[in-house]
RNA sequence: GCGGUCGUAGCUCAGUUGGUUAGAGCGCAGGAUUGUGGCUCCUGAGGUCGUAGGUUCAAUUCCCACCGACCGUACCA
């Protein structure tokens, strides 16, 4: 034996969870909402593994021989760098690449999967999580980005979160870019802090954005972020846009009024803002004509999304309920998904260009939103009936062993004890723990009779509120009946069932 | 990454102006009760006071570093 000094301690590393029962099931359940959603939309599955080259993913910093940090990464045998993916997209971009004679496109494609970030864990961020995705690669027109669109929406609602309390929200980066080439940005690094100022809308508001955008902000531990050195009018210019649908943001925005906006806006004579905008009002008219209202799609020109390889649309969706967390406190909960049309990241793999659109749903990020709002039903699956043990020589075992095994056969959860049986108490104290339903016990009593009891444990645990004493408790063997033994599974069944019908009166 | 708060039993937390055997509640284990969950009572196990250095006659307490948690901020494919 190892001495306390040698001992391993374990410890899960940082940012990563075990998981457990509850939050298996519930993940099932989840993910088949979804996939049945995209199956509906006419997508197929598709699995590509965990590892791909570092350069396939696109993160290789250029002037070192090492892989950007936040990539977990490691070298082949060959030397070759590996590295996990850290997100679905890239990945499939290499699979359409690789197999581009044998794919029919549009290639229409989902797939769920870990994830791995190597990078500072927060509450309800982690270094492996799951994704659930959905990709359109080679549709270049808008309609394949509004059925992206309408998609996520349909998945929100499947998940049983109605409209009002998520939003598709919906931009184009050439808008953001149109922008920045009329106000006559050209450095790539002040682009860059103008789209971060503006991705900040929602959290630090107008007064907060205008900072960033101009002199810079300082935050509440005195921290300096620094600002993109925009001058007063082009600040005010730019920030008029954004206000229309964030305004209203509680009431119904139309998109017609915020895409007015736009055309009115000194901007509109730059040609990259006004393809965007006009890409904005065709997604816009096809999915309210598909009978989406901005309840549920919402144009919106503060998304902003990746940095890295958007091209047109981009769309998130985020919940706007009020949600209690762990400490029952109202969080903004915020983005649990998004996505948008990335035309260039096949084309690097090949010559020619292929556009694709796509998006992405936090799955686990989702889930502790679900659980939160309790409309994750966790509690569905029912405990096993425990088969106690009485006597343990051989024979009674095997009687025991046949009674589970003929309550499994009829498609019923059961399990025999299989802790210490000389103790009979911890049985019934294990069953109770255990949640389980039904206990079966035969002792040499009911064998000589050729009985069995079945004590329903939900039933006795009522009762006992109504006893005193512990020797009336034990005596009086509460919610307990003796059957045959020939009767046991039709008992347990019916039993059973009882059960299940007083949980669905009393919830 | 930067700034802040914090780390004592399985859990929630007391406590020590630096001093001998570090406490409570809950939980856990055994018993009262060799064939019946809850209640009640009795008994018990469990801590290198996050880790490693330093100051000191003496450190869980003070100092430093590291690790971890939380908050804000930055980054985020």
């Amino acid at each position: 034996m190892a001495n306390k000094a040698d001992k391993v301690k374990a410890r899960l590393p940082r940012g990563l969870v075990d998981r457990h029962a509850a939050d298996i099931r519930a993940t099932d359940k989840m993910l088949a909402a979804i996939r049945e959603v995209y199956e509906r939309y006419g997508f197929d599955p598709v699995e590509t593994p965990m590892i791909e080259y570092t350069d396939a993913l696109g993160k290789f910093l250029p002037d070192q021989d090492r892989p950007n940090e936040g990539v977990f990464s490691f070298q082949d045998d060959d030397e070759q760098w590996l590295s996990l993916r850290y997100d679905l997209t890239a990945p499939l971009a290499r699979h359409v690449a690789e197999n581009f004679n044998e794919i029919q496109l549009p290639y229409r494609t989902y797939r769920a999967g870990y994830v791995f970030r190597n990078e500072k864990p927060g509450p309800g961020r982690f270094r492996q999580f799951m994704q659930f995705d959905a990709d359109t690669v080679g549709a270049p027109s808008v309609s394949a980005d509004a059925e992206m669109c309408m998609m996520m929406a349909d998945v929100m609602e499947a998940l049983g979160i109605a409209p009002g309390d998520y939003v598709v929200r919906v931009n184009n980066r050439k808008v953001l870019d149109g922008v920045m080439e009329a106000v006559g940005v050209t450095d790539e690094a002040q682009k860059l802090t103008i789209l971060r100022a503006i991705d900040k809308l929602d959290k630090f508001g107008e007064t907060g954005v205008k900072l960033l955008l101009g002199p810079g902000r300082k935050d509440e531990s005195g921290d300096f972020t620094k600002g993109a050195g925009l001058d007063e009018d082009q600040i005010e210019k730019l920030v008029v846009l954004f206000r229309t649908p964030n305004i209203n943001w509680l009431s119904k925005p139309s998109n017609d009024a915020t895409i007015d906006t736009f055309e009115k806006s000194p901007f509109f004579v730059n040609s990259t803002f006004k393809i965007g905008v006009t890409e904005l009002r065709e997604i816009a008219t096809l999915v309210e004509a598909a009978g989406y209202g901005t309840d549920r799609i919402r144009i919106d020109p503060s998304i902003v999304r990746g940095l890295e390889y958007y091209t047109g649309p981009v769309f998130e969706v985020e919940l706007t309920a009020e949600i209690p967390n762990e400490k029952g406190e109202i969080v903004r909960f915020g983005s649990v998904g998004g996505g948008g049309r990335y035309d260039g990241l096949v084309s690097r793999f090949r010559g020619q260009p292929v556009p694709a659109t796509g998006f992405s749903i936090g799955v686990s990020r989702l889930m502790t939103a679900l659980k939160n709002l309790g409309k994750l039903g966790e509690g569905d699956v029912l405990a096993p009936v425990l088969v106690t043990v009485m006597d343990g020589d051989m024979e009674a075992m095997g009687r025991y062993q046949d009674f589970t095994q003929k309550l499994r056969s009829a498609g019923i959860r059961a399990e025999m004890y299989q802790g210490n049986w000389k103790k009979f108490g911890n049985q019934l104290k294990y069953a109770d723990r255990r949640g389980a339903p039904l206990a079966i016990i035969q002792g040499g009593d009911e064998r000589a009779n050729g009985q069995v009891q079945i004590k329903d444990l939900i039933e006795g645990k009522r009762l006992s509120e109504e006893i005193e004493s512990n020797e009336e408790w034990r005596a009086s063997r509460p919610a307990q009946v003796t059957v045959m033994e020939a009767d046991l599974v039709a008992e347990v069944r019916k039993m059973l069932d009882q059960q299940a019908e007083d949980r669905v009166r009393g919830a």
